[in-house]
RNA sequence: GGGCAAUUAGCUCAGCUGGAUAGAGCGUUGGCCUCCGGAGCCAAAGGCCGCGCGUUCGAAUCGCGCAUUGCCCA
């Protein structure tokens, strides 16, 4: 923040001893006075005093017309801002901004690579699958946000032992249709383990795949061609959706894999075993466990294994790569990935950076798509999604059905994915149903309310049915109750958010504070009356107020791809 | 047996690179619409931040050990 900046530059100009210091500048809690803080432990030395010393010293400098008041609290130095100032200024800021407030615009057009969700096309997603698209599809919004050209992958597995007891399974019962794939899927699974004949078959059906037999290739295919569909589909309606679709089966075999072998070769790091398969010993080139020592590259007739694929495929993602180059992946996948970014290291390349998230369990235990315990993604976005409908139809009994559905699908949208973003990536998360589809407190459509209240404000202030692009009340903002000082001051702190979300890289940071922006509204909301404010002034400072909130809340929920209805 | 991650209020989770009295929601208890949308607001109760050592002016935050849970490897 510039402010920082501005004091920071001050204490340095007239302490020339602190050159090059730390400065923690921090919110002052409630009891203290002042509007923000800093603790001068850390500089103390250089002053050659105690802290509260250098805090008194400190607090005797001049500082910018911007600051109100300074004192010494201890080892602390609290500000006091001009309020009304700091608050034009702001909502300047952000009305100039616009959409991109809160944005540094550090990717500066520069292309990115993001590879996510990557599902094996089976049966229709349950809602710990949607954990890894929604982790990536708020990246890449996040990514865009910040000006990155962003391009979304998506690996499809077209070539698993699963499809070919799919295969098996449907053989001589039609065409297999999307809706009956989770129930094909856990009889073959089933069918498999207590049939070992079954399973050989399947078997030996991704054996002719790898091998590239034209015909399997064509059953494989068609049956990829239904799953991949039917599953897009569900994760399009929680606004996911991607730019390129990479096949496994199109790094069967890959020129860039003579490099990669010729490397493993030179640190004598490959060697054939037993069963006359292809085996890298990666302690050749660094492992430092026995955990996870070797990995199979080729099977003895000479096919490839998973593996070897996945390591021409980053291979060709890194080459598109021009800025970063992320993934996603479950908790399951870390020690696979982990060898995986050895092997591309140990080339002189760069692995991407991966985004690991820990599975969501269920109170009954875990899901699994193989055993069909499982929550779908659809049956919670529509179950989502019917509420909605009722709480909308019960608020807008006269409007028309159409937009009632429309409204009630962003909700939906915004309970859903607020409920998974919300929880860091490496926890995992206990889905309760009732808590889930719960519309109260720390939600989605908290936030959305928010806004609508702001847009209903709005609409009467104007008289006009839109709030599209109003121009915000000319003048000063005047600042008069603490409830909209603390909702301005957490306005300000957006722009530092988005840049430690980007960083970490942490969405579930930014639904926090989206949150927390919400919150402070309402508390606004209820404590300072806008339209009926008690003069002309605070009336149109409170509405440029609310103005800023709407367009900082609509940023923030655009990156967690959360719609902001003027009306639910 | 080994590796990675997690452990904060009855439950579900925040707490950003160590800083002033650890915060929300749900649930519980009590208030708040003659006033901009009650999907809301205000207040109360509720904590050995898993346990133990260590690092330092200062630890929920960093390090080590132990316990428990999730995931993975042979």
């Amino acid at each position: 923040m510039k402010l920082y900046t501005q004091l920071k530059d001050t204490i340095e100009k007239n302490l020339p001893d602190l050159a090059g210091a730390v400065f923690d500048f921090q919110p002052s809690p409630e009891n203290q006075p002042g509007d923000f803080g800093l603790a001068c432990f850390r500089f103390a030395k250089q002053l050659k005093t105690a802290p509260p010393k250098a805090a008194e010293m400190i607090a005797a400098l001049e500082f910018p017309a911007i600051v109100e008041k300074v004192e010494q609290a201890g080892p602390y130095v609290n500000f006091t801002l001009d309020r009304s100032a700091f608050a034009t200024s702001l909502v300047d800021n952000v009305m100039s901004e616009g959409g991109k407030f809160g944005s540094l615009n550090r990717g500066a057009g520069t292309p990115v690579l993001l590879e996510h969700t990557s599902i094996n096309p089976n049966a229709s997603p349950h809602i710990g699958r949607a954990r890894n698209g929604l982790i990536g599809d708020s990246l890449a919004r996040l990514l865009k946000f910040e000006g990155y050209d962003v391009d979304v992958h998506y690996y499809v597995n077209d070539m698993g032992k699963q499809i070919g007891l799919l295969a098996l399974q449907t053989e001589g019962k039609g065409e297999l249709s999307f809706d009956n794939v989770l129930e094909e899927y856990v009889a073959a699974n089933e069918r498999a383990k207590n049939d070992p004949a079954f399973e050989q078959k399947g078997f030996e059906l991704l054996m002719k795949m790898e091998q590239g037999d034209p015909e399997v290739k064509k059953t494989f295919g068609g049956i990829v061609d239904i799953c991949l569909a039917g599953q897009l589909e569900v994760l399009a309606r929680l606004g996911l959706g991607y730019d390129r679709f990479d096949r496994e089966s199109s790094f069967l075999s890959d020129p860039r894999m003579d490099e990669v072998m010729a490397m493993l070769k030179e640190k004598d790091a490959l060697f054939t075993d037993e069963d006359g398969r292809t085996v890298v010993d990666l302690q050749k080139i660094g492992w430092k466990r026995e955990e996870g020592r070797y990995i199979v590259l080729m099977r003895a007739n000479g096919s490839s294994m998973y593996m070897y694929r996945d390591i021409a495929y980053t291979l060709e993602k890194i080459e598109r790569a021009e800025g970063h180059n992320y993934i996603v992946l479950g908790e399951d996948h870390k020690m696979y990935f982990e060898q995986l970014a050895l092997i591309v290291s140990a080339l002189g390349k760069k692995p991407p950076e991966a985004i690991f998230y820990n599975y969501i369990l269920l109170s009954e235990g875990k899901m699994s798509t193989r055993q069909g315990t499982v929550v779908l993604l659809s049956d919670f976005l529509d179950e989502v999604t019917s509420r909605a409908r009722e709480k909308v139809t019960e608020q807008w009994p006269d409007m028309p059905a159409e937009e009632q559905a429309e409204i009630a699908r962003m909700i939906g949208i915004g309970a859903v994915r607020f409920t998974i973003l919300s929880v860091k990536p490496n926890k995992n998360v206990i889905f309760d149903w009732d808590e889930a589809l719960s519309f109260t407190g720390d939600s989605g459509p908290y936030i959305q309310y928010s806004c609508t209240r702001i847009a209903s404000i709005l609409r009467k202030y104007t008289g006009s049915d839109s709030v599209e692009d109003i121009p915000r009340p000319e003048g000063a903002v005047t600042v008069t109750h603490d409830a909209e000082w603390s909702l301005l001051t957490r306005l300000a702190l957006l722009e530092l958010d988005v840049q430690t979300a980007l960083d970490q890289p942490n969405i579930a940071l930014l639904a926090t504070s989206a949150l927390d922006i919400a919150r402070r509204f309402s508390a606004f909301y209820n404590a300072c009356p806008v339209l009926n404010a008690d003069s002309e002034d605070v009336k149109k400072s409170r509405i440029a107020i609310c103005m800023a909130v709407r367009q900082a809340l609509i940023n923030l929920l655009g990156i967690l791809g959360i719609e902001a209805p003027e009306r639910m």
